[in-house]
DNA sequence: TCAGGTCTCAAACGTATGTTTCAAACAGAT
DNA sequence: ATCTGTTTGAAACATACGTTTGAGACCTGA
């Protein structure tokens, strides 16, 4: 072989095992096992645990980041001097995800459900590592929400931001099994595209939700 | 002491390690030492580590179930032939949360990252046993909102109900993180009551949003 | 052909985990 | 006070983990 493909194989393995179980739970032995490659493979060419996982993230989300700014390059190319929309914004994100090109069908799934995991099981160096090599896009993602939603006090949209990354990255963390869910209580297929067909407006109502807090909450009462 | 409260210890020192650093990254170990208590102590008052965890939240999810049930009875009684509103079930459940006893001034964030821990994290077991013992109040919660929301397809429903309870535990699971994030950025102040302030509006609103897919999201290209 | 670097392999290392063991300490009832 | 079942204690168990080792295979360029 011109040049090993034993990476790119312990890659798709750990990918695919770290989606489905998380990484504490995915073990270096599952991963090359899967793989058919050896054990000290890993160490050889990554270093470290960690560092694999750290590769996982870079393969597809590099890509990703790129396809990301140009969309948002786009966007705002095709706005002139209005901000673009909230909406806009959003399916700049959603097409440029569903987008990237995918190894297998699976594909899309994965990418959600680490992401998922990337926000919920951060690891410290995962959570670094990201803010390190990302924090591009996603800041510059933050200024077109501030732009499309100026009726915002901060506080308010940074709450609503905090809840629109928890109901993306839960929904699509365990987008396989509610889509199987869904299949067998009502029969009905769904694909991932279809899913940010109903997320987005569901983000974009709760972001421009009206006033607040229709009835005071009670203060718990101390026992 | 008249009945030995190592079995209590055990299940304090469990909950707030499990909340900080979930399941599998909390050894057992971690939590007798932080209980300073005997490691053997933990399989003999509980068989085993999975068995730890259920009790974990058997402890706040079982007073927290009846807590929510009489709220349902409160609100169904005072609404009367008419289905309570969304707003009104959201309420019910969030005021009924916050309402808990709770055993330390932590013991609001602890519960609802448990919760979102629960539902990201689930270990097959832990799942299982959710269900087994907590359908009941989870199903009427889903009845209130199928009647709250009679416009809704079912399909529509079901998404939209997955992106609040992935807003919702996401947001409360890192509640601690986001709010120090808060006070440090804009110097803002804010209590778990005044999260739940921010989310329900917002989840009313999604919940609510009309005509969906405003722009129809195109295929991925075929590479 | 051969030397040198790249990569693979089986095996072992040290550490940490969940669990078990069994003797000692304890409690409450007789 | 003594017995009996319950709870604790220190230690060990077996297993799994991430990582390291060193010898061998392989390819490449001279």
């Amino acid at each position: 072989m011109a040049q090993s493909d034993t990476v790119d194989r312990i890659l798709d393995a750990a990918e695919e095992l770290f989606a489905d179980r998380g990484f504490s739970e995915t073990s270096l032995r599952m991963i090359t096992s899967k793989a058919k490659v050896n054990l000290a493979a890993v160490n050889y060419h990554f270093g470290s645990k960690n560092a694999l996982i750290q590769s996982v993230f870079a393969r597809f989300l590099t890509p990703f980041s790129q396809t990301l700014e140009s969309a948002f390059d786009d966007l705002e190319a095709r706005c002139g001097d209005t901000p673009p929309t909230l909406e806009q914004t959003l399916w700049a994100l959603t097409e440029s995800a569903v987008r990237m090109p995918q190894r297998n069908e699976k594909g899309i799934s994965i990418f959600m459900r680490l992401l998922g995991l990337a926000y919920t099981q951060s690891q410290g160096h995962l959570r670094k590592f990201l803010e390190a090599e990302y924090s591009q896009p996603f800041g510059r993602f933050m200024t077109l929400l501030k732009n499309a939603t100026p009726q915002l006090t901060a506080v308010e949209r940074y709450w609503r931001i905090q809840f629109m990354l928890g109901a993306t990255a839960f929904t699509m963390s365990s987008s396989d099994a509610l889509r199987d869910i869904l299949q067998n209580k009502l029969g009905v297929e769904t694909t991932v595209q279809e899913i940010a067909g109903h997320l987005v407006p569901f983000l974009a109502a709760g972001m421009q939700a009206g006033g607040s807090t229709p009835s005071a909450i009670t203060k718990p009462s101390v026992a």
